[in-house]
RNA sequence: GGCCCGUUCGUCUAUCGGCUAGGACGUUAGGUUUUCAUCCUAGAAAGAGGGGUUCGAUUCCCCUACGGGCUACCA
C-alpha cells in the first residue's frame, strides 16, 4: 500500500524548529518511501487562532521546498466541521460516547475539592457529581440538550490494558483507569483535537502518523477512537523533542520569540517575532540537514547532506529516541559548509533574495558592486568572498570596502603615535603612493614591489610585514578581508592611490 | 503527585555482548595564511548509580536517581 502522511499544524503562531523537524522527517519519509506528503491545518480552537499563521506555514515549508499548497495536498479542519459531525452521531448510537453537560465551573469546584478526580469509568455515574447522558433522567436529558450547551465525551472502559505499538518505542501500554473521557465535541460544536486527529487520519488514508513526543500519552485516547470505528490504526512514529540549547525543557514559543527559532519574522496583535532563521543568514538546505540529523543518523559519520541524498538516505532505523538540545553553533557550521558548495550565481540568488526580504532591495550591495566593478568584477569577487561566508549576512561585510571608501577608526592598530614607527609609516605609504602613479598594476609585478617594501622596511628597523598591513589598512581600513593582491587588482589603480592619499592624509594629523 | 517516555564527551551522535569507546560541533595548543576567515595537525573531553544474566556487559533484565512529556471544552 502507498504511503501517506501527514503534517498536521495548527496556526497558532510562527512555525518553529520543533514543528520544522517532524515536517522535514514526514517529507523525507514519503520521499523515501515514494509516497504522499500532505499538510492539514488543525485550527479547531478559533480562540487560539493567530491570523497570518497558516500563510506563514505555508510560505516556510516552500521556502524550505518540501511542501506547495495544491488541491489534492491540502486540508484545513475548520472547513470539515460537517464530517465530524456525521462521525460523532455513530459514537453516540452505538454508545461509545455520550453527552456531558457539567460546566467548567463545576468541574473546577470538583478538581478543587478532590485534585486526582478523573471523569471516566470510576466517576461518570455518580449522580452526586457529574450531569451527564449516565446520571441524568431522560426528560431531563432531553431537554438540556436542546439548550446546546453541552460536550460530548468518549466512554471509556475500567480495568483494560491498552496497548498501542510505536515503531520506534514499541508497545507501549496504558491502563484505561488513567484515562479519562475526553472531550470529543466542544461546547462551540467544534471537535477537539483528539477527535478531529483520528476522524481526518483516518479519512485521509493516512498510512503513517508522525508527530511530535508530546503526543504519546493521547496515544490511549486515538486508539479507542479507532477502536470504537473498528477503522484500523495507522502506524505511529513519535519524534523526540527538540530540547532548548540549554537542554533543559522543550523548545516553546517563547524561544522561537527570544532566540530566532522561527522562520521568519511575524507581526500579529498576540507576538511579534523580528527575525526568523531565515533573515539571519540561513540556508534553507542547512537547515533541513541540520534538523534532520537532530534526532536521526545514517549510520555513518556524514554529516553535510543535499536534500537529495537525505530523500535516498533516509530510515526509519536512523531515528533517535532521546531528545536533543538544540546547537545554533552547529546550525552555523552546516550553513557554512552548504554555502562552500554554491556557484557564484546561486550566492547572488541567495542574496537578492535576502536583500529583498530585509530591506525591500534599498542598498543592495550587490548592485553597488555592478555599478562600480561590472558583472565580471562583481563575480570575480564573490568567487573569492563565498568561502569566508557562514551566513548570507556576511556577504555585506565582505564587500563593503569594495563599495565605500575606508574611515580610518582602526588605523592604531598598525601605526601608532611614535615618532618612528609613524616616520617608516610616512616612508611606506611614500613608496605605494609613487609606485601607484608609475608600475601598471599586475599580480606578479605588485608582488615584487610588496617584497622590496618589506626588505626597506627591515633595513628601517621595522617589521617585514609591516608594508603589507599599511597597504591593507589604506585599502580596507583594517586588518581584515580576501588576499591583499586581490584587493589591490580589484579596486584598481585610481581608487587604490585615492585610498593611500587618504590615509597619509589622516595619520598626518596625529 | 499520577501515568508515559528517555539516559554514551559541554552539545549532536556511532557501537546492534569482545572497547585502547569512533566521528562531528564547540573548546585548547600548534602550523599554513603579510591580516581576518578558511584550511591542516595534535590534545583535553563520555556510556548516571546499584544489583543481576554472562567467560565477558556501554550494549540484555531489574531497582534507584536524574531529565523530559502529558495530566484542558489547547493543539
Amino acid at each position: 500500500m502507498k504511503e501517506k502522511v501527514r503534517f498536521a499544524p495548527s496556526p497558532t503562531g510562527p512555525l518553529h524548529i520543533g514543528g520544522l523537524k517532524t515536517a522535514i522527517i514526514n517529507y523525507l519519509y514519503a520521499k523515501k518511501t515514494n509516497g504522499d506528503f500532505v499538510l492539514r491545518i488543525e485550527d479547531t480552537d478559533q480562540n487560539r487562532k493567530v491570523i497570518g499563521s497558516e500563510e506563514y506555514i505555508l510560505q516556510s515549508l516552500k521556502w524550505l521546498n518540501i511542501y506547495e499548497k495544491k488541491d489534492d495536498n491540502f486540508i484545513k479542519q475548520s472547513d470539515r466541521v460537517d464530517v465530524y459531525k456525521k462521525y460523532i452521531t455513530y459514537l453516540i448510537d452505538y454508545g461509545y460516547a455520550y453527552y456531558a453537560f457539567d460546566s467548567e465551573e463545576d468541574l473546577g469546584k470538583i478538581k478543587e475539592k478532590n485534585k486526582y478526580f478523573k471523569y471516566n469509568s470510576s466517576s461518570r455515574e455518580n449522580k452526586n457529581l457529574v450531569k451527564n447522558s449516565y446520571t441524568l433522567k431522560k426528560k431531563e436529558l432531553e431537554e438540556l440538550l436542546k439548550t446546546d450547551s453541552y460536550v460530548i465525551r468518549l466512554k471509556t472502559n475500567a480495568d483494560e490494558n491498552i496497548i498501542v505499538k510505536d515503531l520506534l518505542r514499541g508497545n507501549i501500554t496504558f491502563s484505561s483507569n488513567e484515562l479519562e473521557d475526553k472531550v470529543l465535541i466542544k461546547k462551540d460544536g467544534m471537535p477537539t483535537y483528539h477527535f478531529a486527529n483520528v476522524v481526518d487520519d483516518y479519512t485521509m488514508g493516512i498510512t503513517t502518523v508522525i508527530r511530535g513526543e508530546e503526543w504519546v500519552s493521547s496515544l490511549p485516547i486515538h486508539f479507542l477512537i479507532y477502536q470504537a470505528f473498528n477503522w484500523p490504526t495507522p502506524k505511529f512514529i513519535h519524534l523526540p523533542l527538540i530540547l532548548s540549547p540549554s537542554g533543559k525543557g522543550k523548545l516553546s514559543k517563547r524561544h522561537a520569540e527570544e532566540g530566532g527559532f522561527s522562520v521568519f519574522p511575524l507581526k500579529s496583535e498576540k507576538m511579534n517575532i523580528k527575525e526568523g532563521l531565515k533573515e539571519s543568514g540561513m540556508l534553507p538546505e542547512a537547515l533541513i540537514n541540520f534538523l534532520s540529523l537532530l534526532g536521526w543518523n545514517a549510520k555513518n559519520d556524514k554529516e553535510i547532506f543535499s536534500l537529495g541524498e537525505l530523500e535516498k538516505t533516509f530510515n526509519i532505523e536512523g531515528l533517535q529516541k532521546q531528545g536533543a538540545a538544540f546547537d545554533y553553533k552547529k546550525l552555523l557550521w552546516v550553513n557554512q559548509q552548504h554555502f562552500k558548495q554554491k556557484s557564484v550565481s546561486q550566492i547572488k540568488d541567495v542574496y537578492s533574495e535576502y536583500i529583498l526580504r530585509k530591506k525591500g532591495n534599498k542598498e543592495s550591495y550587490l548592485d553597488e558592486l555592478i555599478i562600480q566593478y561590472g558583472e565580471e568584477k562583481t563575480d570575480k569577487i564573490i568567487s573569492l568572498i563565498k568561502e569566508r561566508f557562514v551566513t548570507i549576512k556576511n556577504f555585506d561585510d565582505e564587500v563593503e570596502y569594495f563599495i565605500k571608501s575606508p574611515t580610518y577608526e582602526n588605523s592604531n592598530k598598525v601605526i601608532t603615535k611614535h615618532d618612528e614607527n609613524k616616520s617608516i609609516c610616512i616612508i611606506l605609504l611614500d613608496k605605494i603612493s609613487y609606485y601607484l602613479e608609475t608600475e601598471k598594476l599586475t599580480s606578479v609585478d605588485i608582488k615584487t614591489f610588496l617584497f622590496e617594501l618589506s626588505t626597506l622596511a627591515k633595513e628601517n628597523g621595522a617589521k617585514g610585514f609591516l608594508p603589507m598591513q599599511i597597504f591593507r589598512l589604506a585599502l580596507v581600513g583594517d586588518l581584515k578581508g580576501i588576499d591583499l593582491i586581490e584587493i589591490i587588482l580589484i579596486l584598481g589603480q585610481e581608487n587604490c592611490k585615492k585610498r593611500i592619499e587618504s590615509l597619509y592624509s589622516h595619520i598626518k594629523n596625529y
